[in-house]
DNA sequence: GTTAGCACTCAACTAAACAGAGTGCTAATA
DNA sequence: TATTAGCACTCTGTTTAGTTGAGTGCTAAC
């Protein structure tokens, strides 16, 4: 065991050959495809000690050898090497968004659509949440009797909007008292803060605005959040039929209902939101269902905070290299599109 | 030739039977199953006959026969019978709804799981399209310099609202006006009206905000529009992965890759507007890829007027009497809860 | 007109034979 | 002592041939 270097080059090679053919790699198929200068009985041994620690998987006495997740950890985490800076990803990333001027929630899905694109995998995108923001204009707008609309403009001049149904009925001048002082109060302050404080002003309202401002307070938080919470796209949903891995439809079939229940995906992104990027690899997944596929996660940000997370999902035998390069990018240049297009534009 | 009537009972008895099995029917399974009082030989005649009309199709010489699509129109138009109040199903969705009290996409979301649920079929709806009802309110709020937020709410109180980027800085006193300017012509008017008239009106503005109402026109219609046009939403898209005729990975990849595009289905289900109920059986539908499909859709409405569709795909050989019966009793449960929900509620 | 009977067809299954990719071990080699 | 050539062995996947069984079409009898 006194030369590790040379076991983990093997260990390397596998991956590599595996992540490429889907098929298991023998030691004669490394000897030749990689110039290791030593003969397959050599790399026969090698990889007998690398089953033994746990590297490689024998599916049966005479096959090859295919990689287990622990050695796809290993790969991500020393072996790989991401180009921070690949022009051809860059420069395709920022076509799909030069064109394009959509309201955020599309522009994150898009992000989602260029995603697939570029990978040929899965992707998928919580939309932002806007809870950490701060509010520039609250306004309530009398619909009918008891219904209104309320309209949140964020300081970074996006807009939510939630219909209300209200116990009582109000009216308009009562919609518009409460909405000035909402305003004056809110105006600037982060939602958080806004939360905490707004009650001690709220003598300045009469009884009967004091009721229905308690009903329209909790609604203002949720509005804030319901885009995210909940709210998740997914795009290139069958990508993952076209790989060999899945072309038992048992397997097809099982995956493709996990990739369609929106709060698992939901809450897989949510919490994904804890590192700005990570890597799940087979079983690390807290999904049983997705312990063949490995899910790529970052984050994408407003001002410095995260607001949302954006993801892959492919075999575990899925080109890391490339799909990392691909999302790095990707929630660089969306972090930047929603920059550019929730505040002043200068085009 | 001259006993028709037999025939079409063996080619019902055929259906039947292949609804249920997915297996091509032998003449000795007819004699069997079905009291005809008639010998297989017979009944073997009967079926080379039914062959030669087109009614039957033998996927090999020693198979038994499968229906063809003509079969499957013969049997919608003359033998289905469908229980128009089909208890179980109706309390099914009254139930589903009752506890329901979402806004109005949400609910229309609702009503394809909920088909879904009772059918074991993917199903998929159109979002309401608002072209045809009365402006109640429109607003114009400024968010900042050139961007401006507008509201519209209609005569049943629904609520649609789209962010606008003008080519020109406007102040806040110029939304103020043209929203004044909109509201005291468009009250209670339909859109298509309002389209066509409110040129004649536009002296009563100054020229600047004539330039920022020119820019705002064209967003009301797309914006009443746009629900509609391009946004539709699938539910239990993996069912179809359940029929034996899609257990072939390459078929099961096309069908699911087809139903995925978004722009298809929004197509089809437009196309589905000009019927208040239509069957498309295999070939007669116009995708190529959904030859093997017959796909059910119903129209709901408000107050008269058809707002969207609502569909099932399934194979062809699909359980047509019980999803008419669920599409017809849903469409209609969703055209009650819409113009209970948009109108005054009395809960 | 209907049906019993029979020869024929064809997909689907099974078993056996075979090829080939790969391993592990042993003995020779540098 | 580490490496490698060589070989027996293992196991999957594919091909081939044979068998089964469901179903048909035709003919002759009822």
């Amino acid at each position: 065991m006194q030369n590790n270097d040379r076991k983990f080059a093997i260990l390397y090679a596998i991956i590599k050959d595996y992540i490429q053919s889907a098929e298991p790699v023998g030691s004669r198929t490394i000897e030749k495809n990689h110039n290791l200068g030593i003969s397959s009985a050599t790399i026969r041994n090698e990889m007998a000690d690398l089953e033994e620690m746990g590297y490689l998987i024998q599916p049966h006495k005479s096959a090859g050898r295919i990689p287990s997740d622990k050695a796809y950890r290993m790969y991500v985490d020393e072996f790989m090497q991401i180009s921070e800076q690949d022009e051809r990803i860059t420069e395709a990333v920022k076509n799909h968004y030069r064109r394009y001027l959509g309201e955020l929630n599309a522009s994150v899905r898009k992000a989602a659509e260029i995603l697939t694109k570029l990978t040929n995998y899965t992707s998928m995108v919580m939309m932002p949440n806007m809870t950490v923001l701060g509010i520039k204009d609250i306004r309530l707008i009398h619909i009918e009797d008891e219904r209104v609309l309320l309209v949140i403009i964020t300081l970074q001049g996006i807009v939510r909007n939630a219909e209300l149904k209200l116990t009582k009925k109000v009216t308009a001048s009562q919609t518009e008292k409460i909405t000035n002082f909402l305003n004056v109060f809110a105006n600037h302050m982060d939602t958080e803060t806004f939360m905490d404080r707004f009650a001690d002003k709220i003598d300045e309202l009469d009884h009967e605005e004091q009721i229905i401002l308690s009903e329209i307070v909790p609604a203002i938080k949720q509005v804030l959040q319901q885009d995210s919470v909940h709210e998740v796209y997914a795009s290139g949903m069958t990508e993952i039929l076209n790989f060999p891995e899945f072309q038992d439809m048992d397997k097809a079939r099982q995956i493709m209902k996990t990739l369609h229940k929106q709060e698992l995906l939901a809450d897989l992104l949510q919490n994904a939101m804890d590192d700005s990027f990570n890597i799940k690899i087979g079983n690390e997944n807290d999904l049983d269902e997705l312990s063949e596929c490995s899910i790529i996660t970052a984050t994408y940000k407003l001002n410095g905070h995260s607001i949302g997370t954006i993801g892959i999902v492919g075999p575990t035998r899925m080109n890391y290299d490339h799909c990392v390069s691909a999302l790095n990018i990707l929630s660089q240049e969306l972090t930047n599109h929603i920059s550019n297009t929730t505040r002043r534009r200068s085009d």
